[in-house]
DNA sequence: TAGTGGTCTAGACCACGAC
DNA sequence: TCGTGGTCTAGACCACTAC
């Protein structure tokens, strides 16, 4: 005889809770239905509902504000700056990143960006090259790539400082997590021209794959930093 | 008139159960008193007994094993090798590290190693130099420096692979979060003889600080690692 | 003032582990 | 079988926010 698992009912409700998130039923802008409300529309009590959604919190999914409501978590210019950047002083401040924009452009992808992308080998990529400055130092030489098909027409717009908040905004993509590996590298003569250090100056190269709700990779970046002023920073927990 | 703030009654006992887990109240290998039990000490409920429980779960101090109790977490074999280990392979997978001692002596912290460790300049510290291999290949050359006051004789000791179990056992000093800092640098004579690779090859440099229950300083570890078959990985949600 | 999330209680039943 | 943590309920009161 096979052993039946039912899953906890807050789970089943926060899978429900999280599948109607992505399918867009709310809005951004407005906060979810009250806890009251959720645990009559479910038929379950209140504390049920809570527990479902102190999961999407801990996720950074939604988050709540007393006396407000529930409401689904933005990236704006302000916390999507400091959310996703490791690179911060010694001293552990984090300093402000400004952009400027060297070219955008779209072209096949190779075999590894579109491998860690999750599309078909050679799908077109938009890459966007951009110089980041941190406290007026040109620090960060980065390259961006995204699908062109899940993203049309971003190479013809104006790009903003946080690309993830255009990706919201516009294109209802919703980066939730990311992961980042560090690797140490050599700077060749076109990276370290722009970075304005010798060339084989020693950088870190962070290489980000970026996912949305669905979990699924929407961008790849490749940073490559001058160390020094500027660590990349990490807590272990 | 001034406005008095209580903290949430979970809040406070959460502070009570912590500070009685520093002072060493409960010993490590058998679990703390139900939840019931401690619900009755404190005179609340069994559900706010939960709450402050679930704060220390989540802060990695206590763990839960269903049926059995809530343990104080300990660093293990097993688990210690992973759990403040970054490096990866580009697959995501952990390779299992293995150390080679080089030397152990005491000699005058510097300063900025003696402010680093909260402990007053010129204190002599234990400097541990080892050699890690992954996969069989030295990868990391690692500097550990700790205060001899507060690990005396550690350099007479057998040093394990795991020195943060040893520190738990025998000094009952728990390391419970660690800071690290990853630069980039040019691998010097010294360094690349140790690690087998060309002098001024690009390496990185974790600086780490770890902290025990008391969120003091206790550990200053400083990793050079060839990079390339391996990376940092690091989530960001 | 009304509605929201935040805290707290008391009690029920379930699933797992030790004996 | 008994004790543990895990889930779930129903209801109370508090603190903050909008109106």
């Amino acid at each position: 005889m096979q052993k039946l698992f039912t899953a906890p009912l807050y789970v089943q409700i926060r899978e429900e809770i999280f599948a109607a998130l992505r399918s867009g039923r709310w809005s951004t802008n407005e906060p979810l239905p009250s806890e009251t409300k959720l645990a009559s529309e479910f038929s379950v009590s209140q504390g049920t509902i809570r527990k479902a959604i102190d999961d999407l919190v801990a996720q950074n999914i939604l988050y709540r504000h007393q006396g407000r409501g529930t409401f689904i978590r933005r990236h704006d210019e302000q916390q999507s700056l400091f959310r996703f950047f490791n690179l911060a002083r010694e001293d552990g401040s984090k300093p402000v990143p400004a952009s400027v924009n060297i070219h955008c452009k779209t072209r096949k992808g190779l075999k590894h960006e579109c491998s860690a992308l999750g599309v078909a080998t050679g799908e077109r990529l938009i890459e966007i090259l951009r110089l980041r400055h941190l406290d007026h130092q040109p620090m960060i030489l980065e390259t961006i790539l995204v699908s062109q098909q899940r993203f049309p027409d971003l190479n013809k717009r104006d790009l903003p400082n946080t690309l993830y908040e255009l990706y919201g905004d516009e294109y209802n993509i919703h980066i939730t997590r990311a992961e980042e590996q560090v690797t140490a590298i050599s700077a060749d003569i076109n990276v370290s021209g722009h970075l304005k250090v010798k060339a084989k100056t020693p950088l870190i190269e962070i290489r980000r794959i970026a996912f949305d709700l669905h979990d699924q990779p929407v961008e790849l970046r490749i940073s490559q930093c001058v160390t020094g002023p500027y660590v990349y920073a990490c807590s272990l927990n």
